[in-house]
DNA sequence: TGATTTATTGAGCATGCGCTCAATAAATCA
DNA sequence: TGATTTATTGAGCGCATGCTCAATAAATCA
């Protein structure tokens, strides 16, 4: 066993409970009081443990990301570029409008606000969210070469319309939109890609 | 003449004023003394004038309304429903990603976050967004009645349609994407809509 | 003019913020 | 066992926040 007293709560459990705060009331809107009574620990534990507010938001990004947001991992491996939007727009409207978890995404409402000092938090949140956006340009890129898009169009805006789509879902999530609606708009997308 | 000592400064440049910190910093993440600042007016005057925080954020919503989000009035009376559509997009680039003004929406960016204080706030805003999508839709309702919209299409899920897609042209462009590269996008979506 | 009304000012209050630290507790090591 | 290492605790620090107010200034009214 490691040196010294051990740690007596469960990091993953203290960073879900982190996570759901941050979800529901972004960055500056969560006060380490907040979160001391959420995670049931005391301020200089969680400095102890994580460094600062926003250390302990990184890694809650980290966890979001592993656990929450992972359609992007479903979706580039689609075989067509019709699968890879499907799945990505649906996985979307799950991660942002689930019955179980605050409505809309960590990632959107992160990297909007900020004051002053919660810029790093913000640029940290607005690359991972920009990261997707590149990956699925680049998938877009290899459909053109292998000939499944056609070449008039853009990887590039077909990127951007798919992830533009996909945060306007997160911010209609937020505003209480339901599952049930999002899904009857995907279908209407769904109907006819611009290009077919 | 108005009784008393007049007012020194004029509302009308000082609201531009304040609308400028929150459109780029967000409700929380403007503090009053930069107000104080930006509209060279100490605390005590904004108070005597605005009455509150939340109460000059009203007033600055009205005025963004009123004259950078306006392309909802030019939108509705287009003839075709495929107008209505572009305009409205061609709108929400215009007014997200000017070279003049801060990248994003204001209304977008103040539905999202909310500490506890900031939930009013959070609201109003919420409310002045959704007030768009609903005439969205009552636009798009028309239209199936006067058979320029397929009866196939639904107007509640068109409406989610391209109010998602405005919002997310507004996270895109908060996220530094450029118009040109929004524009692009749009030719994307306007080459064919679903139903065409 | 003097009385009244409204606007501006500068000082500063109460509160909540992120964060720190000395004291204590609980484990391993020799 | 005593020495060492790490975790937890509770008190609370320094600061920025939204906001207030008595004093003063500048206008109109009789």
């Amino acid at each position: 066993m490691a040196r010294g007293r051990p740690r007596a709560f469960d990091t993953t459990t203290a960073l879900d409970a982190a996570l759901d705060l941050f979800w529901s009331r972004g960055y500056e809107g969560t006060t380490m009081a907040d979160l001391s009574a959420a995670m049931d620990l005391k301020p200089g534990s969680i400095y102890a443990a994580f460094g600062s507010k926003e250390g302990l938001y990184e890694k809650v990004l980290d966890r979001y990301v592993d656990t929450v947001s992972t359609y992007p991992a479903d979706a580039l491996p689609q075989p067509t570029v019709r699968g890879v939007i499907e799945v990505w727009l649906r996985g979307a409207v799950h991660a942002t409008a689930g019955a179980d978890t605050p409505a809309g995404c960590l990632l959107v409402q992160g990297a909007l606000v900020s004051g002053a000092e919660a810029d790093r938090a913000r640029q940290e949140t607005a690359r991972r969210r920009a990261a997707g956006e590149i990956q699925l340009r680049r998938r877009f890129d290899q459909a053109r070469e292998d000939g499944s898009l056609p070449e008039d169009v853009s990887p590039g805006a077909l990127a951007t319309y798919v992830s533009a789509l996909a945060q306007g879902i997160a911010v209609e999530a937020a505003s209480g939109v339901s599952h049930d609606e999002l899904d009857a708009m995907i279908e209407l997308v769904l109907r006819r890609l611009p290009w077919e």
